[in-house]
DNA sequence: GACAGCACTGCAACCGCTTGCATTAATGGC
DNA sequence: GCCATTAATGCAAGCGGTTGCAGTGCTGTC
C-alpha cells in the first residue's frame, strides 16, 4: 500500500535510479524532472524506507538512548532533550530502560547496535572493560561517566559535591553523611571522592552508608543509618533518595532542617515543591542530553572530536539546609568509625 | 566489520538460507546442523539484521511511541511500561516528543510509519478525522482518546472526575471551578462534560477556565481567574496545574485547603510528596502503556480485537481538599456567569 | 524393486533503495 | 567540423536477509 520508488518512477516515467538521486544527490538531476518527480511523489505521498537506505549507506538515522530508569525524574528532561536535538538532525531515538541492570544493559547495546548509528548510554552500570569493548561494536557516547579513550559526556557532580559540602560546613556541621548511590555508578565514586576531600579538616567526620537505590525508597530505608550515625547533615546521591530520607527522618520524629540539614544532586522539577525545599546541586541533564548527541552525529565527521565535556554544576540553597543549631542535632550521638562503609 | 549471514555461512558450510532457518524456522533445519551453525553464529558474535529482514517480512518489531511532552511527569510511567512490555515481545520502542503540537505530531507519525509496525499515540493533540486517515498508512492504537473504529486504551476521567466533584459537594463546596486542559485534548472534553454533569444540582455551579497549558506555568497562571471566580474548589486538569495553582494562591495569600480545596487528576509520584499533599485521581498509566502495546502487538492477529480498553481510575483523598469553612471563602465574592469559558 | 513421501538443503528471486559505471546528447574549444 | 567535456539518465549489482520451489537422498510400502 505504501508508495514506493517504483511507484514514483513509473508514475513519472522516469528511472528509479533518478528518483533516488532526487531525493539523495538533488544536484545531479535535472530541475525540470526534479520537479517532476517531486510532484508525482507528493502526490503519491511517497516517502524514502530509511530501514532499505540503511541497508546499503550503513546509516540508519536512528539513536539508541539507554537509561538505567525512564521512571526516574532525573532521565526525562535528558531524554527530551536528546529526542529533540536528534530530530534536528532528522534522526530518531530509541529509549530502552535497564532497570538499573548491568546485565540488561549488555543486551539492549547489542540489540540496538544493527538499527542505530550510535547508542547514548546514560548512567552505565557495567563494567569500563564491558564499556570499552561494546563501543568496538557500535559508536557509543558515555553520559554520566569518564573513561579514558571514550567521548563522555559528564556533570561536574565533583564539583557540585564540593560546594555541597562547604556550604554544610559553613552552616557549622561537622559530622557529615553520605548516602551513596547504587553499586557501579560512577557518579557516585566521584561524590565519594569528591566529599571526602571536601570534609577533610579538624574535627570533621564523613560517615558513608550504601550502596543505596536511587530512589525515594532507597533514601527511606537509610534513614535509620543516618539517624544511628549522629550526623548532623547528610548529602544524597540524588534527590529522589533526599526526598525520600526527609519523609523517613519525619517518620522518626526528627526535623528537616531543624534536626539535620540535607542537600540532594540534580535539582529535578519535584525539588522546588517539596516540603521543604530542597537544597541540591543543579546538574544540566537537558544540556547534557543535547551535547550527547552531538558528540554522537559528529563521530564520523571527526574522530578527534571533543572525546569529553564536562558540564558545570551548581549549588541550589533553598530550605532543607539550616545552620547547626547548638542543642539540637537530633541524631542520637552513636559514634561510628569515619568514613565507614554500609555494605548492602 | 559486524558479521553477516554469509560469513555465518561460510564458517559452518551451508548456503545462507540454512541459516536464515535457523534463526526464523529452526525445526526446518536438521539438529546437528543447527547446533553448527549456531556455534559458529555464536563464535562470530552474529546476530540477524533487524532491518534487512524488515524488508522482506514487512514486520520491523519496532514501535512509535509519540507523547505530547516525555518532561511531563504523567508520561514516564506510561513509557517505561511500553518500553518493558515492548521488550518482552522482542520489540523496541521509538519514543517522540511532539512538544504539544499537533502538526508536529502529524509529521512524527509518518516519518516513523515505515519504520515501525505501529504507533502509539498518547493524549494525541490532532483532529480524529486526521488520525483516522493517519491510521489507514499505518497501525495506531490510541491513548486517552476514543475515536469510533480505532483501537483505543483510555483511562475512565470521567468517573474519576464525576468522584472527584462528587467528594468537593460531600464536603459543602457549592461553587466549583474547574481548571480546563488544552487545546485539542479529549481528555480535558471528557471531564469537562462529567464535571458539568456531576455539578448539576440546586445551588450549584461549575466555572470553567481555560484552555490551559497542562503545567505547573499553566496553573500558575491560572490562579488568578480561579481567585476572582469566587469558587471555593477546583478540580484541576492534571496534577501538575493543581500544584502550580497552589502555588499561584499561596502568593496570592489563598491556603489550600482552608481556603479553597484543590483536586488534581493523574496521581503523578510528585503529588505525594507536595504541600500539601494532593487529593487526586490515580489514572493507571502503566496499566495503559502495557495494554496499549498488547493490543498493537494483537493488531494482526485478530482484527476483531477489543477495539477499547477502558481503565478504571480511583479518587485518592489528601490533604488539598477540606470542608467548606463557614467564614472563609478566601476568594473574592466576584459574580461571574456559570460555565464561563474563558479562551486563551 | 519401483515409487510415494518425507526431511533436509540449495537456488534464486526479491524487499526498497543506493551508487559506480555506461550511455547518450548537448556543449565548447580549436 | 571534430573531439573532449560535461550533464543527465539508465543499468545492474548489491546491502542482509527471507522464502517458494526444486533437488537430493532415505525410508517405508506394496
Amino acid at each position: 500500500m505504501p508508495s514506493t520508488i517504483r511507484d514514483v518512477a513509473r508514475a513519472s516515467g522516469v528511472h528509479i535510479s533518478t528518483v533516488s538521486r532526487t531525493f539523495s544527490a538533488p544536484h545531479l538531476v535535472n530541475v525540470e524532472t526534479r520537479s517532476r518527480v517531486l510532484a508525482c511523489a507528493e502526490q503519491l505521498g511517497y516517502r524514502p524506507n530509511r530501514a532499505a537506505r540503511a541497508l546499503i549507506t550503513g546509516r540508519t538515522c536512528n539513536i539508541g538512548l539507554i537509561v538505567a530508569d525512564i521512571a526516574n525524574p532525573f532521565f526525562p528532561p535528558l531524554i527530551k532533550a536528546a529526542e529533540a536535538q536528534a530530530r534536528r538532525h532528522d534522526n530518531h531515538i530509541f529509549v530502552a530502560d535497564t532497570n538499573e541492570d548491568a546485565i540488561v544493559e549488555e543486551e539492549l547495546v547489542r540489540a540496538l547496535a544493527k538499527q542505530v548509528d550510535g547508542v547514548l548510554l546514560c548512567s552505565p552500570r557495567m563494567s569500563n572493560s564491558l564499556i570499552e569493548q561494546l563501543s568496538r561494536e557500535v559508536p557509543l557516547v558515555v553520559v554520566n561517566r569518564q573513561i579514558t579513550g571514550l567521548p563522555a559526556v559528564v556533570m561536574d557532580v565533583a564539583q557540585g559535591a564540593r560546594l555541597a559540602i562547604e556550604h554544610l560546613i559553613g552552616l557549622g556541621h561537622r559530622r557529615i553523611a553520605l548516602a551513596a548511590g547504587p553499586r557501579g555508578s560512577w557518579t557516585s565514586k566521584e561524590i565519594r571522592r569528591a566529599a571526602m576531600l571536601a570534609v577533610r579538616g579538624p574535627g570533621r567526620e564523613l560517615v558513608i552508608t550504601g550502596p543505596n537505590a536511587p530512589t525515594e525508597n532507597g533514601g527511606l530505608a537509610v534513614a535509620d543509618q543516618i539517624q544511628k550515625s549522629g550526623a548532623t547533615a547528610v548529602l544524597a546521591y540524588n534527590d529522589l533518595m533526599a526526598i525520600g530520607l526527609i519523609e523517613g527522618l519525619h517518620t522518626r520524629g526528627i526535623r528537616v532542617p531543624q534536626d539535620i540539614s540535607i542537600v540532594g544532586i540534580d535539582d529535578i522539577t519535584l525539588s522546588r515543591l517539596t516540603r521543604p525545599k530542597l537544597t541540591t546541586v543543579a546538574t544540566p541533564t537537558a544540556a547534557a542530553g543535547r551535547a550527547a548527541v552531538d558528540m554522537l552525529l559528529a563521530y564520523g565527521d571527526d574522530r578527534r572530536t571533543t572525546a569529553l565535556i564536562n558540564l558545570q554544576t551548581e549549588l541550589v540553597i533553598r530550605d532543607s539546609t539550616a545552620p547547626l543549631s547548638s542543642q539540637g542535632s537530633g541524631a542520637a550521638p552513636v559514634v561510628t568509625p569515619s568514613t565507614t562503609e554500609t555494605p548492602s
